[in-house]
DNA sequence: CTGAAAGCGCTTACAG
DNA sequence: CTGAAAGCGCTTACAG
């Protein structure tokens, strides 16, 4: 590996001007600096990112903390965080919890939990990234952000009630409540659904969007009308047997695309098909809602504009630190209307 | 942050001895060892790995650089690697160099590509991780591995002619065996084949596999039955079409699970039933193989095993560096019977 | 058993 | 415009 010094030699030049040079400093002659760039280029010098990071103020590198690699949504918002900073000459540095894979669903409340998020959070101050992003894994309240570190900080896919932190998620609201307008403008009045686990905080705001358009449309809602699955396709099957046998439902919306794929399943035991005998619309616009046929009708998360507006938001922050203002910012989801969704009128 | 310094002062000795203590070096008095672990445990310290990379022989850390976090195949591979080297108290830190999300498909034939490459491995030559895992995004020949580096490394879902480095695969050739016996016990005797894209050294392995099984068996096969896509839904699609449009195929063998929900799509349109009218079999038991109706046949990549594998092989060359010899090594995949292969017999 | 000193590759006042 | 020196947080001979 070629460094500073070697170069500095090699030019017959201190490494304090090549540093300067390197770093844009305006204070090096034209010939000089002419002379070390071309050195610079043709041994293919590089400068490494950890030494500096152990001196400079400012690193151009950020750090992402994430729950779980394995998660559907990781790669997307990953990606879109990625592709900003690269844009803007940003370095960016993964740190995966494997939370998930390690403990399970249970995992944040386990006891290793925060000791792990603080561990991440001391390796990225430890070589001064300029700022951090945590990704969650799903959607739920973080409190484990050390209130006094003065590195930015925003996290992505869940929330804080921890003041001056901001957030990026998706409507989940707004989407459920879109998706069943779109139900019920195709005639439905009778509409069952499928939500996820019970305490989850996607499932409750997409149940507060359902109930919304529901009365914003004069229908009834019954708690009957709402069984609680645990995302999976079993759980989508076990509920549809339960809720759809005999019963009036003309369509029934499931929280997520697996679950609609076990309503699929029963249906198809039965011999019923999908947006004809009756209607079922999911969400996350897997890469399975696609290819079920019919094809699903479906809410699409914005994966890699969360990513990127988690980015935006911190490189504001990071480069404006005086006008900051933490946010908590919704990015809103679109439908997908395919095949499953049938119209009554 | 809680440094090396902190800590000694506040045991009243040296950062020498604190070094040595948490490097477990066994010239310490009991007494001081007591005293400075249980300050070390209250204070919260912990190193940081950067600075010491700077200095330090060994560092118990590894890189993974890998083509794109995007791809099917890298997070069930990155989880292998990771909960191996976990397992083994070593640190894991992740490149990720973007490649299909930067360049599409052809990136590899693009002049970034291996100036990207050797960044990322001056990168972790700089902080001196112990050895690196090349994570590749599809089956290809590496060539771009500096061959003077001291740091091992091996490439974990592709291959090199360099000496000395050691790669581990899945076997494509098996696989494809295997499957295309599966379909032949199953009395399938005129089978096409919907392939990969044709200079793909995976369809060139599975077509090898394939024409192995049916020559096996005393079965013919001609150009025609086999047909190239581009592993996409759309491109299984229309091959169904010019291929089984008033044939006599009982079975078509797609090298892909996406190609084959494109044949699906094809026969859905056709009012002709996976399994029973025609019997289809997949490729990589992707998440959607199982939600087609019927559940297609598949062969399942170990994924995580492949990762594990690698960082075995890696830790091994680590540890043992004078017994080692470099090793081409191959993971077997399994047959996933499911529904889209009816019997004749 | 303990510690002073040099050094890893860099940046940053500061002096000239 | 240029460079000597201190320092980031650590490890590692080496001397005592």
């Amino acid at each position: 590996m070629v460094t500073l010094k070697e170069i500095a030699e090699k030019c017959s030049v201190s490494i304090t001007t090549v540093s300067n040079i390197l770093n844009g400093k305006s204070n090096v002659s034209e010939k000089t600096k002419a002379r070390v760039l071309s050195v610079i280029k043709e041994t293919g010098y590089r400068p490494n990112y950890m030494a500096r990071g152990l001196r400079a103020a400012k690193t151009n590198s950020v750090g992402i903390i994430i729950d779980d690699l394995t998660e559907f949504s990781s790669t997307g918002i990953i990606d879109g965080i990625m592709s900003y900073f690269e844009e803007h000459k940003y370095k960016s540095i993964l740190e995966n919890l494997r939370f998930y894979s390690k403990w399970g669903t249970k995992w944040y409340h386990n006891k290793g939990y925060e000791d792990s998020v603080q561990q991440a959070l001391d390796e990225f101050e430890a070589i001064k990234v300029d700022g951090i992003i945590y990704v969650a894994g799903h959607a739920r309240c973080i409190s484990c952000i050390p209130e006094n570190s003065s590195t930015p900080l925003v996290i992505s896919y869940a929330f804080t009630e921890q003041p001056g932190i901001s957030s990026v998620e998706f409507d989940d609201m707004k989407a459920a409540c879109d998706m069943t307008t779109t139900l019920i403008k195709s005639g439905h009045k009778k509409i069952a659904v499928i939500a996820g686990t019970k305490t989850n905080i996607h499932t409750a705001r997409r149940l507060e969007g359902f109930k919304k358009a529901m009365q914003e449309n004069n229908l009834s809602v019954q708690e009957a009308d709402i069984k609680y699955g645990n995302w999976d396709a079993e759980s989508g099957y076990e509920n549809a047997k339960t809720l759809l046998e005999g019963s009036e439902y003309t369509a029934v919306f499931c929280f997520n695309d697996l679950m609609a794929a076990g309503v699929y399943d029963y249906l198809y035991e039965k011999k019923l098909v999908p947006g004809k005998d009756i209607s079922v619309a999911g969400f996350d616009n897997r890469t399975v809602s696609r290819f079920l046929k019919p094809a699903l009708t479906t809410v699409e998360i914005p994966l890699v504009e969360i990513g990127r507006k988690s980015a935006e938001l911190l490189l504001n922050q990071i480069n404006n630190p005086d006008e900051f203002k933490p946010q908590q910012y919704f990015v809103q989801c679109g439908i997908i209307e395919r095949d499953s969704v049938g119209c009554l009128k």
